[in-house]
DNA sequence: TGTACATCAGTGAACGCGCGTTCACTGATGTAC
DNA sequence: TGTACATCAGTGAACGCGCGTTCACTGATGTAC
């Protein structure tokens, strides 16, 4: 719905009508993909729909793979935008916002959440400029996850010095993730704890999130926000020690 | 590659020669979804790749989505033999084992592992039977789940006790959880703290091993199995309380 | 303000493809007497 | 052991479909003098 296409720079009549085609034919796509999923997408069911003959689309996108990649491209956009939005909502918005901005985003469209998280098409291969909007997500989480966590929330009992409990499988991933923490950070590098606790809101929240959409938690009638809160609390409050 | 049909009852050389042959094609089929995923499988190709025509395939299965279902018992048959067989190998085999298992299965074979938790078909529905496997192997979960953990492999040096904070978010999910408990157990319920422990046990590990098997830890340069032991390390330290 | 030209959105026909599925059939394999 | 019949695996032709994509074209919209 929203108007993600490049709208800088001079809007003559043309550009605007053009403009105005791109994005509907993009609306049309997304219905197809929540009805039928991704990989049911028909350019020219969606030319049909518009009332138009399927080569007209040609104009507006090169092909198929075209028209895909833009819709993941604008997926990626989408999320990185309600992260924005979810970090300056709140002066120390941390963890716990990025998370439920997260599950609602993904809850208002299962189909636009599989598209980027769900099972690959294996010939595919994203473009840079996409791998590195995921990337940018993935530091606005990071930074989230440097923030102290807010004891508000989270009503834990312990401290987080107290259950810092160190495994030792822990200190083996803390210092394979040395690398990933100078990579990452543009300035000075990334603490493990901070990327391992990152990394771990990201993979727990996921795991809900893809197995609720999917249906497998269909017929066990307990609420899966109520697991989805409750393994964010667990991070936040065993947090992982410095 | 497991012959997985009935073979109960009696094997007349024309009834071995139609196993013989629906075994071969469903590995073609495999092959077919292993290369281009399972919305690209085709009767036709794995007619063609067997040397036969299309319409013989319709002697073995009434149809493609037969086939597909056929594919999805399958692999819930064959996770459902390797938690059995992670289950018997050790006297007091826990979650520490069936996490062993899980991931070598999933890498084994990945497309297997997204054709039963990777992004749904909108359309489909599984049959009655499939669902019931499925809930098998989550008794099994649960039963690993209820087992006191070992201290062995978990280098945990805060004990459990100490570590079992109660959220708020946890509390609100265990008098949720009541219902189910009752619904799976046959006789006694499951207590919910065990039935926590499983879904957590299993989203947090499908978290990791779906988007590691999708690729998005790619350019991360970091080992996922150390992040794999490491929330399962996580999950048996700082245990649910009882 | 009017005319000449360029730009561009959209059409309709066509190409080639592969799909799932049906149907009537041939020929080999098994069974009964 | 041999003959008559039934069973069943596999073939080839055909149906109807929808797909992505190309091409030459019409007609409307904009631009330049």
């Amino acid at each position: 719905m929203a108007d993600t296409d490049t709208d800088t720079g001079a809007k003559t009549p043309r550009e605007r009508y053009r403009a105005q085609v791109r994005a509907e034919i993009k609306e049309r796509a997304w219905e197809q993909i929540a009805t039928a999923g991704a990989s049911a997408l028909s350019l020219n069911a969606i030319a049909k729909q518009m009332g138009m003959s399927g080569p007209a689309l040609y104009r507006y996108f090169a092909g198929r793979d075209e028209l895909i990649t833009e819709l993941i491209r604008d997926a990626y956009r989408s999320l990185a935008d309600t992260f924005r939005a979810a970090s300056a909502s709140a002066p120390g918005a941390g963890l716990a916002e990025l998370a439920r901005a997260l599950r609602d985003w993904a809850l208002e469209d299962p189909q636009r959440y599989f598209l980027i998280y769900g099972t690959p098409v294996p010939g595919y291969h994203a473009p840079d400029d996409i791998t590195a909007i995921a990337g940018e997500n993935m530091a606005m989480l990071l930074d989230a996850a440097a923030a102290p966590a807010p004891d508000g929330p989270v009503t834990s009992t312990a401290t987080s010095t107290a259950t810092s409990a160190m495994t030792s499988a822990t200190t083996a991933l803390d210092t394979d993730l040395e690398g990933l923490g100078r990579q990452w950070a543009d300035g000075h590098p990334a603490p493990a704890a901070h990327l391992h606790r990152a990394l771990a809101f990201w993979t727990r929240l996921h795991g809900i999130l893809s197995l609720e959409l999917a249906g497998h938690f269909n017929g066990m009638g307990f609420d899966p926000g109520l697991l989805y809160a409750a393994e964010l609390d667990d991070l936040l409050a065993h947090s992982p020690p410095h």
